[in-house]
DNA sequence: CTAATTTGACCGTC
DNA sequence: GACGGTCAAATTAG
């Protein structure tokens, strides 16, 4: 928090570097529209990473935002029945405010690889589709406090608004993907972005099943310098996507039918985070390997997407 | 049988 | 008191 002064700046630097140097890597590429798209998807992600980090860092120092970290648990437990003549303040967690990120986004796919489940569904006033409300799979057993809320559009009920309430903690090995291929984009992004991230070889290798969730977590080596996180799962992308509105990546597929928002999966969003990596890992209770690893991943996964 | 979803009630905030 | 967010029992799906 207070430490995240003067790496901070150093990440603003190197990623305003590292987007001239995608530009003009743009500009040679042109003649490859698949290349030219992936260093969109790059400049885009970069750019997102930078919003991201200053909205971070301002939230910081605005307040030493507790973020959902704090509210863990307190609302477990409690059976609703029983608690009723009671008093179980589940709710006090309720004010989480404008603390965590939150990010929104309008999109056709819901896929994000992430896996998230449904808890609740709201009819909202003014709009004519109820408004559903997700988190993450991961949240008992690892304590992941990522939430997604998403709507259908009133005026385009073929998109949704999702929000994106606070990051994945949650380690699913599931969407990491791998490698080589990527290994050899990310060195590139390593360059041009000089201290982004190390990436490590064996970054992110993925293992296990193929269901949703994602990312996060991995036990490499921690890279202290490295001072942006990325948390971005990576929309798979597969044939064409279609252009969403707002900052979306996207994805095709068919959204879930009926007015309703299902479940299923869901989309994401590339996301990052600024700051010092120990005091960040700290604020959310991880160690900066932990960043570290999101961040290859994500890049990885951006990367490979297109590939 | 286990996990995910549905759905009505509960609770804090505005 | 209305509204939005969350919980958890009941139900459904895998």
């Amino acid at each position: 928090m207070a430490a995240a002064a003067a790496p901070f700046a150093q990440v603003m630097e190197d990623m305003a570097k590292g987007q001239e140097y995608a530009t003009q890597l743009q500009a040679l590429l042109r003649d490859s529209p698949e290349a030219g798209r992936l260093v969109d998807r790059i400049l885009h992600a970069m750019s997102r990473t930078i919003d991201t980090a200053k909205a971070a860092a301002a939230e910081e120092e605005a307040s030493e935002v507790q973020s959902d970290v704090t509210c863990a648990g307190t609302a477990a437990g409690g059976k609703r029945k029983a608690a009723a003549g009671g008093g179980d303040k589940r709710a006090a967690c309720r004010k989480r405010g404008q603390q965590s990120s939150v990010v929104t986004k309008n999109t056709k796919d819901l896929d994000d690889g992430h896996a998230w489940r449904k808890y609740g569904q709201k009819e909202i006033q003014n709009s004519k589709h109820p408004k559903a409300y997700f988190r993450c799979t991961h949240k008992h057993d690892q304590q992941c406090l990522a939430q997604r809320q998403v709507q259908r559009r009133d005026d385009d009920p073929d998109v949704y608004t999702v929000t994106y309430i606070g990051v994945h903690t949650c380690r699913d090995p599931a969407t990491a993907v791998g490698p080589l291929v990527v290994h050899a984009a990310a060195q590139e992004l390593h360059h041009a972005g000089s201290r982004l991230i190390s990436f490590a070889a064996n970054a992110s290798v993925a293992t296990t099943s193929t269901t949703t969730t994602g990312n996060t977590t991995g036990q490499q080596a921690g890279h202290k310098d490295a001072a942006a996180l990325l948390l971005a799962r990576p929309l798979k992308l597969e044939g064409g996507g279609e252009q969403e509105e707002v900052l979306s990546s996207l994805t095709p597929a068919p959204g879930p039918d009926q007015g309703d928002v299902t479940s299923g999966l869901q989309l994401q969003q590339q996301h990052c985070y600024g700051g010092d990596l120990a005091d960040m890992a700290a604020h959310f209770g991880y160690d900066d390997t932990f960043w570290t690893t999101l961040c290859s991943d994500s890049i990885t996964d951006i990367l490979s997407s297109d590939l």
